[in-house]
Parts: C-alpha cells; sequence; structure tokens
DNA sequence: GTGGTTCAGTGGTTCAACCACTAACAGTAT
DNA sequence: ATACTGTTAGTGGTTGAACCACTGAACCAC
C-alpha cells in the first residue's frame, strides 16, 4: 500500500478502508470471543503502519464490534449484543444494496416511533417552533430537504433529545435513499399533504389528529417503498 | 456511577482523556463551524503526542461532533442534527449524576417503544426462544441480569436487529444505574411478575397482553424512577 | 501450595519525518 | 477584465522506529 501502483481510486482514507475490511471479515468469518491478531501483526499483513490500523481499531470498537485489551490483545465482541446503530448503519452501507430484512427493520421502528413523538411534539410545540414549521413549508428546498426538516421539527418540539439523535440516524439513511422515493410526484404531493396536514395539527394541538396524520403518511411510504423493491427485486420482495 | 467506586482509579487511557476533555470543550464553549485548532496545536496545548492526538479527534468524529478534513482542519458540527446515540450515552456519564430531562427522554422513547415490540415479539417467537425464557426465569442470576436477558429475548424474538441494536443501548445504561432500582424488593418482585406473564402472553400468542404488560411494567418502573430520583434531589422532580 | 520474579507478548505513547490535499495568491496568457 | 496556471503555506494522512505499561505464564524459592 505503500505506492499507487496503478491509477485507483481511492477515495476513501486508508484506516477507513482498514475499518470497511475488518468489519466484513469479523462480521463474516469470526465469532465472539476469538481474539485478533495484533496490531503488529495486521499492520505487516496489510502492510500499512501501526497507526493506521490503530486508528481502524478505534473505529471499530466504538461500533462494538471488537474490545481492546491493554496487554492482553484483540477480542471479537457479539454484535448482536454489543453492537450499536452506528454498526447497523455499516452493516446497510457494506453491501450495494440495502436487504430487505435491514429496510423492513428500520420502517417498522420507524412506524412505532414517529407518530407518537409527533403527538407529543403537538403539545409542547411552542410559536417560535410554529414559525419554523411554516417557513420551512413556504421555502423553495427540494421535497426532500423540506421532509427531512419537518421530521427534525418534530424532534426539536418533542423536546426529547434522545429523539433527535434517534432521528438523525433515520435521516442520515433516508439523505441518501429519499431521492428515488421522491422522484414519484405522487409521493411529493402525498408529503406535501402531510407537512399542511401536520402544522395544523400543532396549530390546534390535537395530539390525536398529529398521530394519526403521521401514522398515514408513514403507511403510505412504507407501501411504496415495498411496492419499489419488489419491483426492482421480484424475487425479494 | 460504576459499581466498585472503591479500588479502581481513574485509569482511562490518554486518548479517552482527551476524548472526554474535548468533548466538554466543544459542547460548553463552541459553536457549529467553529473551526478547532489543528492536530499539532491540541498536540502540544496539551502536552501529548499527535498520534494520541488523532486517535481521540477518530472518537470524536464518530460521535458526530467534529468532521475532520484533509487539507482544510478540524470543524464542529451541530450536534443537534449530527449527534448520534454514542453521543446521548457520552452525556450521561460526562456529569456525575445523569440529569433529570435525559432520564425522561430515555424514559418515555423506552415506553413508546418497547411495548410495541413486545407485542410484536408475541407473534414471531418461536418454540427454541421460549424454552431460553423459560431457562432465563429459572436460572440463580441475579434479578437484574434477568431483566436485562428478558428483554434481550423480547428484541431476539422480534426479529428485528435494529432493535436488538437499540436495547443494547439501553442496556448499557440500565446495567450501570439499574442496581439502584432492584435494591428495592418490591421492585424485584414486580420484574419477577413481569416475567412469568410475558412468558404466559407469549405461548399464547397474544399480542395485545404483551402489549399491556411491558407497558405497566414500565409505567410501575417510571413512578418509580421518579419517586426515587425527587427523593435524592428534592429540587429537581 | 504460596508468593515473588522474570520474561515474552500485547496494547499505549512518543518522536521525527514525509506524503497528500486544500485554499489563497501571484503571475501569466487570452 | 477574465481565465488559467503554478507556487506556497498550512492542514490532515501515513510512515518507521523506539520505548513505556500492562498481562499472563513459566519459573523459582520458601
Amino acid at each position: 500500500m505503500k505506492k499507487h501502483t496503478l491509477g485507483k481510486l481511492h477515495k476513501n482514507t486508508l484506516h477507513q478502508q482498514i475499518v470497511s475490511l475488518l468489519a466484513q471479515r469479523i462480521i463474516n468469518t469470526m465469532h465472539p470471543g476469538d481474539k485478533l491478531p495484533s496490531e503488529r501483526d495486521i499492520a505487516a499483513d496489510l502492510d500499512v503502519n501501526r497507526a493506521t490500523v490503530r486508528e481502524a481499531l478505534k473505529k471499530l470498537e466504538m461500533l462494538g464490534l471488537i474490545e481492546i485489551r491493554h496487554g492482553e490483545g484483540i477480542f471479537i465482541k457479539d454484535y448482536l449484543t454489543s453492537g450499536n446503530l452506528e454498526l447497523f448503519k455499516m452493516m446497510i452501507y457494506l453491501n450495494d444494496t440495502i436487504p430487505f430484512s435491514i429496510l423492513q427493520n428500520l420502517l417498522e421502528i420507524r412506524k412505532i416511533i414517529v407518530p407518537q413523538m409527533a403527538a407529543i411534539a403537538s403539545q409542547n410545540i411552542n410559536r417560535e417552533e410554529i414559525q419554523l414549521f411554516e417557513s420551512i413549508i413556504e421555502n423553495n428546498d427540494t421535497i426532500l430537504e423540506k421532509d427531512l426538516a419537518v421530521h427534525q421539527l418534530i424532534a426539536k418540539a418533542s423536546k426529547n433529545l434522545l429523539y433527535m439523535f434517534l432521528l438523525n440516524f433515520f435521516n442520515q439513511i433516508f439523505r441518501d435513499f429519499g431521492y428515488l422515493y421522491f422522484e414519484n410526484p405522487d409521493n411529493q404531493t402525498r408529503s406535501q399533504k402531510f407537512h399542511r396536514e401536520l402544522l395544523e395539527a400543532f396549530k390546534s394541538g390535537n395530539s390525536k389528529k398529529a398521530f394519526s396524520i403521521t401514522q398515514n403518511v408513514l403507511e403510505y411510504t412504507e407501501k411504496r417503498i415495498y411496492a419499489y423493491y419488489s419491483q426492482i427485486y421480484p424475487d425479494r420482495g
């Protein structure tokens, strides 16, 4: 790895490549409790510097994939019981297509939590946030950006920092795949309708309405995404 | 808030100390878009090596606190729109006591999602998982370990990997604070009752019952925790 | 057995140097 | 004036070698 013998496209940093490489190796071929080679050996195997390997290992540690013990070594953790949302995100991007089961997981959780938070937001929202909502609807951003902003406003109005962070997770994924969804004009108008209706529910402080409005649009979204997915991959839907 | 308050001193690694230091500095005194000093300057300021600083910066990057741009520098991100659950966790442990608002956030989200997942689990659980549930109830672990295991089983039975990872987040926190909760014998028997009832609901595949049983115990838990908290900090409850 | 010592192997940290990228600027050609 | 080009300073990215700190196992003395 010392010299770029070929004009390869190295868009990622070296330690990021090592993160992906080791993550795949760990998930696919190793088991909890297994010991990873020493930092020196990994560095030698990959023909990179030990410091670079260490930066990659620090990231893998934060993903919940490994545990680094001073004086002992590096051990594989059970990602089912120690993995976090960052690992989930990486699993999405490791493959070139998002696995269908992962997609289902995502939409299932989303449908559970978002309507409830919209209901809570309707009770806690203040004038300033109402105005922000109106300006989001009126501005000239793309519908994708608007929708992301609306959900962020729901989180802000809910006054729940944990939901704010949870939403960041959803949005980071949706930002990458959402453009596909909004290529369909029907989906665009459906979201615009959702934004308008939710604003009214917020203005009147009607939590039940906020809940149902949000639930309905998520169910619509779900159907559309499944339809799209099974159209692209007829054997998986 | 670790259990072993005696005997174990602060033996954090140097780069971990730097993570905490920089995280506090960023959250408390800096704003999104601000530029952090260069790696070389930070290393000089803290009188540590640049490689050590870099390992800390890699972690801060994964927390969503900073963005590192090759050739440009290190920039503060808006943690409200880029922070993740790991950052939320760090915010809990940065202070010596868990802030009340954070506690509320946690319990609010937990109460929304866990009963729904229990209902889903009741529909997807298989014989093997039923047996695992029974063995959890019968074994001799502490009630804290049992309760963590029961929730893990709910996640496993739900067949939702994302919820599995979300639960890891909750459990990592509950593992550190839960022993306080279970010091109360009433709370212990309440959880044991929950485990038995949920097992029956799972056996009969009754999703509504699984939902309400889980919701009830979470509401009980919530009240107890709030009561405990306002007893310790009378001015905040 | 018990307790202390040594030793090899591991992660943690340091140092100095160089590579690769970015922005800003000055100079040039058009 | 405008657009292009090369230079340069400052930044993060990577390297190599060395040493420090911790762990477990083997060994030894009692």
